[in-house]
DNA sequence: GATGAATGAGAGTTCATTCAT
DNA sequence: TATGAATGAACTCTCATTCAT
C-alpha cells in the first residue's frame, strides 16, 4: 500500500525472478531445454509450478531471459578482463582462470543449443549470434593491444578472438563440473599457443 | 517353408538399420535428443514409426547405436588422417579440411549431449568418455611425429591432441551447416598455432 | 504462503482416490484389465485422464489397490457374517443374500484374474492366495459353530468354506448383474447342501 | 492337383487349424483374451503370425473357434459321463476325476469371459450362454437318475445341476495347472454334499 | 501356402499450462 | 501472491492386420 511497501514489492520480485532464472540455468544446462520439466525449475527454486507462471509467461520465455542475461554477463564479464592490468598474456591468463571457475560452461551450453536448435525461433537464434559476435570485441582488444606489443601472434583479431574463444569452450564442454578428468591445466597450454614468444 | 530369401533379408535389414541412423543423426542433430519425435526419424527415414521398433528398441537404442557408429566412423576418419602423406601440417591440414566437410559437426554434437547430460546413463557416458579419449590417439601420433621434425610447438602430444581437437570442435559449434557467416577459412588458421614456425 | 486448506486438500484427494477405484473396479470388472483403457476409468469417474496420475503411478497401480481394498472389504463382511445373530444357517443365510447385494462380483471377478492370470507379477498373486486364505476363516468359524451344534455336516471346516465360496463364485460368475437369467433362489438351494437336516 | 492331394490339403488344413486352436486355448486362458498376442499363438503352435489369417480372419474369429469347440467338446465329456455304468454317484465321480485331468479349467475360463466381459458382442454371448444350459442337461438326468434311485438330493435336477458344475468351476478357478495348493481330494468332498446318505 | 517386414491406429503416460482456492 | 490439482494435447511404444516375396 505504502511507497515503500511497494518497492519492496519490486525488489522481492526481481529476487524471484532471479532465483529463477538461477535455477533454471542449472538445471537446463543439466538436462537439455526439452528434457527440463518446470516441475524441476520450480522444485530447485523452492516455488510452486503455478507460481513460476507469475513471473514467466513460458518455458521457452525463461530461456530467452536466461540467453539474454547470460550474455550480458558474459559481456561484463570480458570487460573485466580487458579492465584488468598487465600485459596481454596476464589479461587472457586472467579471464582462463576466471572463466573456468565461473558458471561459463553451463552458459555456453545453453547459448549452443540457441544457436544451432532447430527448435529456437529464427529471431532469437540471430540476436544471439549478432551479441556473440559482439561480445567477441573484449578479446579482440586485449589480442590487438597485444599483437602491438609483439606479444600475441600476428593475424586478424576477431578471427583469433573466436578461435580462442572455440578453444576454450571446446575445453569446458570436455571439462564438466564433476568431471575432473581432464585437468584446468590444460587451458593455459592452450593459452599459450596464442603467444609469439613460447 | 519359407519363400523369403534370408540373405537378402539380411541385407535389407542391414541398409534399413543404417538408414534410420542416418535420418536419426541428422534430425537429432538438428533439434536435440529429447525435442527429436521418433515420428521425425520415421518420416525422415521414409519408415513408418512402428517399424522403426523392428529395428531399434526405443530412442535411447537408437541414440546409443549412434553415438556408437559415430565414433567408430571418426576412429577410421583420424587413422585416414595418420595414414596420408606428408608433413604433419599436411596430414593435419587434411583433417582439418576433412572435418568441414563430413557430418563431424553432427557427431560432435551428439557426443557432448552424451557427455554432459543428466538424462544420458552414467554406463554410457563412461563408454563414451573412454573412447574419445582413445581417439585422441592417432591426432597426438601426428603431433608427435611433427615435433620430431620440429614442425610442431613442444608440449604434451596428447594434451595438444586435445587442444586441437577442442579447437576444431568450438569452431564446428560456431559454424552449423547453413550458417555460413564463419569463414571455414579461419580452420587454416587456427592450426597455424600448432606450427613452430609460423 | 499456502493460501490452500491442507486439511480440505487431503480429504478431496481421499475422496478422488476412492471415486477412482470405484469407477475402475466397475469398468475393469464389465470389460477385464487389459481390455480397459485408463480413458475409460477416467470417464467413469468425470476425471480427466492426466489426473489419474496424481492418484495412481499406472495402471497396474490401480489394480493392485483394487485388489487390496476388494479382500479388505470382504474380510469385514465375512466378519460381520460371522458376527451376526442366530443358528449358523442364519448367518450363512445373510452372508449369501449380502454377497449377491454387494459388489461381490466385480471383486471376485477381479481376483480370480489376479490368481490366475500370467500377466499379474507372482508376489502380488501370492499376496492375493494367501489374503484369499486367510479371508475363509470367519466363514470357517461359522462353519464349526454350526457342527458343533449339528447343524452343519462333518468335515473339515477349512475344505467346507472354500467348497462353499468356491459355490458362490461359481454362481456369481453365472449371474452378472443385468443378466438374471439365474435366479438369485439358487443361492438359498446350494446353501442348503451344507446342512445336516435337509 | 490330384484328389488324393486335395484330400491330403484338406487333411493338413483341419490339423493347422486344431494345432493353432489348442495353442489359442493355452495362451489365451493363461493371459486372458486381449493381453494375448496373435504372435503369441503363432510361436506356440509354431507358425508364422501371417499364416494364422490364413485359417482364421481375425483373433475375435480365433476366440469364437474356441468357445464353439470348447462347448462342444464338453458337451461329448458331459455325455460321456451319463452313458457311464454305475450308480449317480459313480457317474458324478467320473465326471469329477476326468474335469480335473482335462483342459476343462482353460475352458472354463474363456467361456467366463465371453458371458460376462463387454467386449464379446451379444450375439455371441448368447450363444453360449443358451449351450451352457443345454450343456447342463447331461448332468441333469445324472442327479434325476440319482434321486429316482434315492441316492441324490431332492431338488429341481437342473438347478442342482448349475450348483454341481458352479461349484466345480468354482474350484477349479482356485486350483490353477502349477498351483497345487488347494488338494483336488476337495472335489469329491464337495461331490459328498449331493448325496443323500453322507 | 508360408513368411516376417511393414503399416498405422490406438494405448499408456507425461507435462506445459491454467485456475479455483 | 502462492499453491498444487486439473486438463488434454502430444509423445513413446505396441500390436492386429496386410502384403510383397
Amino acid at each position: 500500500m505504502s511507497p515503500r511497501n511497494k518497492e519492496k514489492d519490486q525488489q522481492l520480485r526481481a529476487e524471484r525472478t532471479s532465483q529463477i532464472l538461477d535455477s533454471a540455468l542449472t538445471v537446463i544446462a543439466r538436462r537439455g531445454l526439452s528434457a527440463t520439466k518446470v516441475a524441476d525449475i520450480a522444485e530447485m527454486a523452492g516455488v510452486s509450478v503455478g507460481n513460476i507462471y507469475k513471473y514467466f509467461s513460458s518455458k521457452e520465455d525463461i530461456f530467452e531471459a536466461l540467453l539474454h542475461r547470460g550474455q550480458q554477463e558474459y559481456r561484463d564479464f570480458a570487460e573485466e578482463a580487458w579492465g584488468q592490468a598487465g600485459s596481454a598474456k596476464d589479461r587472457l591468463s586472467w579471464y582462463t582462470v576466471n572463466w573456468l571457475n565461473k558458471r561459463e560452461w553451463a552458459i555456453t551450453t545453453l547459448l549452443q543449443h540457441a544457436r544451432t536448435s532447430e527448435t529456437i525461433p529464427e529471431r532469437l537464434k540471430q540476436a544471439v549470434s549478432a551479441k556473440f559476435k559482439d561480445n567477441l570485441r573484449p578479446i579482440a582488444a586485449i589480442i590487438e593491444d597485444g599483437q602491438q606489443r609483439g606479444e600475441i601472434v600476428s593475424g586478424a583479431s576477431m578471427e583469433l578472438a573466436l578461435i580462442y574463444v572455440s578453444m576454450m569452450e571446446g575445453l569446458t564442454l570436455h571439462d564438466i563440473p564433476g568431471t575432473p578428468e581432464l585437468s584446468s591445466g590444460i587451458a593455459e597450454s592452450a593459452l599459450q599457443l596464442l603467444l609469439r614468444d613460447r
